[in-house]
DNA sequence: TATGATATAAATGAATACATTATTTATTTA
DNA sequence: TAAATAAATAATGTATTCATTTATATCATA
């Protein structure tokens, strides 16, 4: 049996495979479709130009994701997310990350992940540094902020919390995506140094292998970009998160 | 927007829907085929007797949720996971099942569910009070664990716990059922008392809203089963958990 | 007017046919 | 013999077609 690192990957690359799976989901996720539309087969077939086949598969695999739901013989409709599931998601998504943290603590940094923590660490604390607000900012930080979580969460070399959280973050985004498509939620300043902080006091735990203080702290981490999202009512999630 | 009540189920019941792919799902969680196989829209369509269609959605729909993978140009084959895999789907399953003891205990059991709580202990107080472990024994034992723990995760009315604890469970076990496709563990007569002594624990802990305690005890209770099963070699997720 | 049966339309499940792409095998050439 | 190229095979992507199921609209009847 394989190792988990040799687990194939969940979605590799696909060249021209599925592009109207990915066509559709790009169009739920931006709001393309209004809660009350029912999408068919037929309808969706004519409305893109192309032939029912393909349509119904990328609808088969909507809905396995949780995306679409099915009305048996009246097509799918959007799965609907309020701020509650938000919040929901988002508490599953801090749970997981804080195991993902707490078993990279126990297991230990390779030299490989401790670099691209610390990477990680030096963008974001060159953005705090600098201390305007400005895109490139938000950009560069936003970048280091995947690689700390992704790295945390690979590293950790438990799959199943990657691939859980990868089905998540597409469910209730699309949702909200729709209703605020402009309205990702810039950061201020003092939450970008915050968060920082955050993330220097969880790579010191891992270091550390306080693992109970890594989970936790992980925990506090994405749980507060939740009071931050319900204080001023942006999108973290949408945005790379933190 | 929906309250989380209303979320569409994922699974809603399909007449005869998308019984390829259940049937499929099944070949494959039945140990089937071999980790070598290649799976292929034509070859599976032979072998069923169907056209390539039904097929091909059902295969796309098994990658979506990651019980296959693709080989670009060259079909499909099984996910492999090794015993390390499970260990790790077992820990996923430990704190995201921890989340929804926490949170239900944070928000309290209404009558409906504490009723259920209560009878899924009186059964399983029956079994360890009888102390046969007869198949009768073990079935109702694995029918009042499952309401159960059904129970608290439905009840913490986070939809999304659920939802990964699903997908999560096709994935190590449909490998291990095909390795041990008749070594479902029987559970010792000990292992189900300290079984239903955690039961207890956990809803009281659920009862008097001690949420830390709710979430590690129900950790503690889904984690012991991996113990179980590094010492004693049976499969306790095929079998309905604990 | 309300209700129920029937007809019509719509949507889906599945099969076949065809085009395109990728992979394997065979063959040629240096 | 090794590398490169070309033919073949296999696999997939898409379209079209037909049959069946399901929903909706219409009409007759109470």
């Amino acid at each position: 049996m394989s190792d988990s690192r040799t687990l194939p990957e969940l979605n590799p690359d696909q060249k021209s495979d599925d592009r109207i799976t990915d066509i559709l989901r790009d169009m739920i996720a931006n709001g393309r479709f209004e809660e009350s539309d029912k999408l068919t087969e037929s309808g969706l077939s004519r409305m893109l130009g192309l032939s029912r086949t393909p349509v119904r598969a990328a609808l088969k695999v909507l809905a396995a994701e949780g995306v679409l739901s099915k009305l048996p013989g009246r097509g799918y409709h959007l799965r609907k997310f309020s701020e509650h599931d938000r919040s929901h998601a988002l508490a599953v998504r801090a749970i997981l990350e804080g195991l993902a943290a707490e078993r990279l603590a126990t297991i230990g940094l390779d030299d490989q992940n401790r670099q691209r923590l610390e990477k990680s660490l030096t963008m974001t604390e060159t953005v705090v540094r600098r201390g305007i607000l400005d895109d490139e900012s938000v950009e560069a930080f936003a970048v280091a902020n995947m690689i700390f979580h992704r790295t945390i969460m690979s590293a950790s070399g438990n799959p199943f919390i990657l691939d859980c959280i990868s089905r998540l973050a597409v469910l209730p985004n699309a949702q909200l995506g729709a209703v605020h498509p402009l309205a990702v939620a810039y950061p201020s300043m003092e939450r970008l140094a915050v968060s920082h902080q955050q993330h220097i006091i969880i790579t010191q735990a891992i270091e550390k292998k306080e693992a109970g203080r890594a989970f936790a702290m992980m925990r506090e981490h994405i749980g507060y970009s939740d009071e931050y999202h319900q204080l001023f009512g942006g999108n973290q999630l949408a945005a790379p998160p933190h």
